[in-house]
DNA sequence: CTGAAAGCGCTAACAG
DNA sequence: CTGTTAGCGCTTTCAG
């Protein structure tokens, strides 16, 4: 027990060796006699001593530290991507260091061996900021050209939420969206290919935008209010959905009878509150961008890899009330009971 | 716009002045002449320079890094706290690094200003860990006589949650604990002594303690089906209750009517489930802990600080559905109406 | 196998 | 005001 942090020279002299000698024996390096060793690992105990990583940093050029770049105030799916994160990175030995993903400006030149963008979508400016670390870079969360990423296909995603709502009856579908997020946007087009697909009207004036979470609520109250009313919502997220969830039962609207919504990510909050939505592996996404940013740093080329999403049926769609029997199946019920249930294309049921 | 890192040195050389000189612009000395310095400013973006960050810490010995231990991945409540750590650091310049307090092993050696353990009730063993740092240390959500910390009375806390119950009426209220972490049973001493106090018997067979979410359900129903069951329930932490409140759910029976239920953290979550708590200011407690970290590494003497907890009435509490006019107030009454009151002991009431 | 010495990039005296 | 220089603690040739 020792007060001040010994030093590296300071375990050389203690062990009567140089100081290389003991930093081989830190490395692990095979080249040191077993008696030699001995010796060292007395001395460092003996000392108390642990390496300083920063010193070892500015030697090796390696901080084994990664920037995790997310927006964690506003999405809850984002936590729990970072759990995946996390974990792989800290087994493999490397620190997580955060960074609000707003303030995008204030990262620090070196002291990080590469960077994990979660739910970003970079413009040109933001770009230049990454390439400016100048390490590598993976994205969780979106899909990019140049750049290796985690991702899933939001397109068939959209596709699949609207394709439940058509299945249970509904042709006045309306759309809330995040204020044109990468990810936001392109769930709209799948909702829209969705719609053409079974001939149905797009109207615009159900497509409604509200990039904080907030005006969620004004929207659905004047989605709602108007003359021809939406009979199922999607909304681009959880969160989103949750809000139109809440608005509509100040409205007074039943869910689902009145109105049918789906959201999108499958957060924890949707479990509770038995909110249907269109899954992807939350967590899976994190590991497997901190795997690919791994592999990144040893050398490996930088891919891309594509998760799958499924639909989660649960309580807050059903067929629209006026219809009687019109739908061509009730996914409701198959919501309800509790068994996992996979259907022939692939979409899997559960409550 | 160049490939390799500029250094401090070719800076120096491209704006023909030495290294020391770059150094003061790049700390904002005044003690350089205006023109000087604009040649430095010049040479700097000319090259696209930025600061290595490794080596200005081993310089000065401070990494304007601090070390956030938390359990992320159980407890919805550290991330709300992690909010106000996040923000506070970052505006002050510095790092959040992130570990798992589960693996508290491997903490770094050096690398780190000052450590923030949030929701961690020390052992010795830990104690010792965390010295071996040799940092500054901050407690969030734990008082503790030896290191600086922000947290609230726990024992208040669970006194406010009983006696809430007790006002409505409930004789029979049952406990059940995250298996003795520090601040569950602070809670759990509030309970007793609420019962105490108001003269009802303590029967140890309603105090359960479940160290994992899962096997709440378990003594739910355990709990629901013994011959004299409780009319009401206090858990721990909301995510405890929430669980208790789906297998009661489960079990068929009514909330408040059959059980009626109070959580303890107020998480997001709770929100929208409409779950009766005891609120404490999460992100304020991060913010808190932050804040006071940096003061400690400003040589400020390590104090401690306490917040404020509140009861908040929802959905999820109210009389025992034998009773008929027995309760002292109707608190639920007072949860519906959605405006926010301070009773006169200072128990704020909100829906 | 082992030790001496040269950096890694920056800061901070210490002289001018 | 400005330049020179000596470290910060560790890794890594390069000679023994």
């Amino acid at each position: 027990v020792c007060e001040s942090v010994a030093t590296i020279a300071e375990v050389a002299r203690e062990a009567r060796v140089g100081v290389a000698t003991v930093s081989r024996v830190l490395n692990g390096s095979p080249a040191v006699r077993d008696e030699t060793r001995r010796r060292v690992l007395d001395a460092i105990s003996r000392l108390g001593y642990a390496p300083n990583a920063t010193a070892r940093a500015l030697s090796t050029g390696r901080t084994r530290a990664i920037g995790v770049l997310a927006p964690f105030f506003t999405r809850p799916s984002v936590i729990e991507r970072l759990r995946g994160v996390s974990r792989v990175l800290t087994r493999a030995g490397y620190q997580v260091v955060l960074f609000d993903s707003e303030r995008l400006g204030a990262l620090p030149g070196g002291g990080l061996d590469g960077l994990l963008a979660i739910s970003l979508c970079p413009g040109e400016s933001d770009l230049e900021r990454l390439a400016a670390a100048g390490v590598p870079v993976v994205l969780v969360d979106h899909p990019h050209d140049r750049l290796a990423a985690v991702f899933t296909d939001d397109v068939a995603g959209g596709r699949l939420a609207t394709e439940h709502l058509l299945a249970l009856g509904h042709e006045r579908i309306a759309f809330v969206g995040d204020g044109e997020s990468g990810a936001g946007a392109r769930r709209r087009r799948g909702y829209e290919r969705a719609l053409a697909d079974a001939g149905v009207a797009h109207d615009p004036a159900l497509v409604r935008s509200s990039p904080c979470v907030r005006d969620a609520a004004a929207l659905t109250r004047k989605l709602l209010g108007a003359p021809d009313p939406p009979t199922g919502l999607f909304a681009a997220s959880d969160t989103l959905a949750l809000a139109v969830l809440e608005a509509a039962a100040g409205f007074g609207a039943r869910v689902p009878g009145d109105l049918a919504v789906i959201g999108y990510d499958d957060i924890e909050l949707a479990r509770y509150t038995g909110l249907t939505t269109i899954a992807q592996p939350l967590e899976e996404s994190g590991a497997g961008g901190a795997q690919l940013l791994l592999a990144v740093l040893e050398g490996a080329p930088a891919a891309a890899r594509q998760l799958t999403v499924e639909l989660v049926v649960r309580e807050t769609t059903g067929p629209p009330s006026g219809t009687r029997g019109r739908t061509r199946r009730n996914h409701r019920a198959a919501g309800r009971d509790r068994r996992r249930q996979t259907r022939r294309d692939g979409i899997r049921v559960r409550s």
